[in-house]
DNA sequence: TATTGTTATACTCTATAACTATA
DNA sequence: TATAGTTATAGAGTATAACAATA
C-alpha cells in the first residue's frame, strides 16, 4: 500500500556532505570576499598573497597544486599582486625553469592588514560555532581537503 | 633578536578554515561531477532534480534560495532538465506567479540510478574519516551551512 | 622526454539590471 | 508597491591545448 515510499523518497539534499560542503563554501566565500574588498583583494589573490608571505616562498607550480588552480590561472594572479608591488617573482637558482614567488615588505603590510580583517570576518561567520566545534570542523576538514 | 618572528609569519594558510573549506569543496565537487557525467548531469542539476523529486515540490524561488543560487540560473537549469522530460513546471494554484517544479517518472528513475553513484562516489572521497568522523561533520556542516 | 611557466581560447559560472505577470 | 519568473549581458572563474625554456 506504501508504493510510493521507496528509498528515492527518503532522500535529502540536506544530508549529502557534499551539498552541506558547497552551501557552506558559499557563504564562507561571500564573506571573505566581502571581507578582503577593501583591501583590493579576492579570497583567491589574498591565498596567493598568504603563501609568499609564508617562510617557505613556493613556485608558481607549488601554488597552483596548493590551492588546486590551473598553472595558467597563477600567472593571472601572480601578474596582478606583482604588478601592484606586493610580491616578486625570482627565478630558482636550483631549478631556473622555476619562479620563486616571494612577498615585498609592501605585500607582508598589506597581508596583515587583510589577514586581521579576514580573521574578524571569518569569526563572525563562525559565531554559531563553539571553539571546540571550529577545532574539531578544522581537523576534519583538513584530513578531507589533504586526502589527495 | 627575534624580530623577524612577528605574529604574521607565523600566521598558515592550512589553518584557515575557508580555505580548507574551499579545497573540501573542490575537491568534493571534482568527485560529484565525475560521477553525474555519465548520466548527463552536474551536482548543480542533480541538485535540482533533488529537489523536485522531494515530498514538497519546490518553487524555483525555493530552488534558488536552497541552492544559494540566482532566480536567474535556475531558469536554465530548470529548462535543461525539462528539455530532456526529467520535470515539469507547473504553474502554483496559490500563487499563480509561482512555478512548482516536481519530478516526472523518468526524473526520479534518473535520480535513482545517479543517485546511487553520487553516493558510491562521495563514499569513496570520505573513505577517509570514520562514520562518526562522517556524521560529526555532517552535523558541524549543516550548521554553518544554514545560519544564514 | 618531462616539467615550469606562459599564452590563447573556449566554456561555465556568477552577478546585475530590466521586463512581464501576478500579488 | 512588491514578488516570481524570465531575458540579456558582462564579468569572473575554469579547463584545455600548445609553446619556449630548462631539466
Amino acid at each position: 500500500m506504501s508504493e510510493s515510499v521507496d528509498s528515492a523518497t527518503r532522500r535529502d539534499l540536506s544530508d549529502d556532505l557534499s551539498f552541506l560542503l558547497a552551501r557552506a563554501n558559499a557563504l564562507s566565500l561571500g564573506h571573505g570576499n566581502a571581507a578582503l574588498a577593501e583591501h583590493g583583494l579576492k579570497v583567491r589573490s589574498y591565498s596567493v598573497l598568504a603563501m609568499a608571505c609564508g617562510d617557505a616562498p613556493p613556485s608558481q607550480r607549488e601554488i597552483a597544486d596548493h590551492l588546486r588552480l590551473d598553472p595558467s590561472q597563477v600567472v593571472a594572479l601572480v601578474d596582478g599582486l606583482q604588478a601592484r608591488g606586493l610580491l616578486e617573482r625570482r627565478t630558482d637558482a636550483a631549478d631556473r625553469r622555476a619562479n620563486v614567488v616571494v612577498a615585498t615588505a609592501a605585500g607582508h603590510a598589506l597581508y596583515d592588514r587583510a589577514g586581521a580583517d579576514v580573521a574578524a570576518s571569518e569569526g563572525a561567520f563562525l559565531r554559531v560555532l563553539s571553539d571546540t566545534d571550529r577545532a574539531h570542523l578544522a581537523r576534519l576538514l583538513s584530513v578531507l581537503a589533504f586526502s589527495e
